[in-house]
DNA sequence: GACAAATGATACTAGTATGGTATCATTATA
DNA sequence: TATAATGATACCATACTAGTATCATTTGTC
């Protein structure tokens, strides 16, 4: 049971680092490097950024990627939700008939608190809040 | 992203069924009916139950399930745990090389902080207040 | 004792998600 | 024009999800 992926993982400190260092032009080649993250994943993991609007991409030589907003726009919801889908699809469960003495509604408001508490909390926290000292 | 699989999701509420019923002997027969359950995916779900010390089963006819404890002594986490692996797992990730720059501790403690949160969530959900009007 | 009704144990399966790899095309700069 | 970068896409092995199927064993009832 894991609330992050590895892709989620690898874009939030690829991120990080592209942030670290906002003014330059980031590769994939350099970003590897430093992040210890296969290539060619890492390349598809920063085209899907790139598609999300969070990350802006340069073609061509002497290109590579740089932040689309700030660092303190960018919060962990967005990468999440991006790469694991959105955070509130339990519509297909929870959702079907039930033992009749038993009221399911309210398992259904327990869960769904918590996963708005969880969506919440990973809102809050910004990649801007992850480079600071 | 979800929470919740359907075999957590299902042993929930058989185990709603159950408590709500505490001194009867419930069949996987009358629980299917009740629950809208394929009969051999949730006998397999109780057996787990069953090894888990959570239900306790009595073979041969007239046999069934009943609870093994207090319906309030049985928590979300438990059951969530049992189906889906405990919930602290992200050692594989966060772990890694990081970007010099970046203080990768910090995104490890936040993580570790929202996942110890929903456990503690899931832990204080009893089946027992699931039941209650 | 035979039958029926229950669980126990276990193996199998189709579909989807995860964590990647591989290739070819395109763009831009030196 | 060679090279170094991304774009687009297809592929792949493995694990997980959501079940199904089967045979064995136990136990109450006629």
């Amino acid at each position: 049971m894991k609330l992050i992926t590895r892709d989620s993982d690898y874009a939030i400190r690829a991120l990080t680092c592209i942030a670290a260092d906002k003014d330059k032009i980031h590769t994939v080649t350099e970003l590897t490097k430093n992040l210890d993250i296969p290539k060619p994943f890492l390349r598809k993991i920063l085209q899907t950024l790139n598609h999300k609007g969070i990350l802006q991409s340069h073609k061509g030589r002497g290109g590579g990627f740089v932040l689309e907003a700030a660092p303190s726009k960018i919060n962990l919801l967005d990468i999440v939700e991006t790469f694991q889908g959105l955070f509130h699809l339990d519509e297909h469960i929870l959702k079907k008939k039930v033992c009749p003495r038993v009221n399911t509604c309210v398992l259904k408001k327990k869960i769904d608190k918590i996963e708005k508490s969880v969506a919440k909390d990973l809102k809050s926290i910004t990649i801007a809040s992850l480079i600071e000292k």
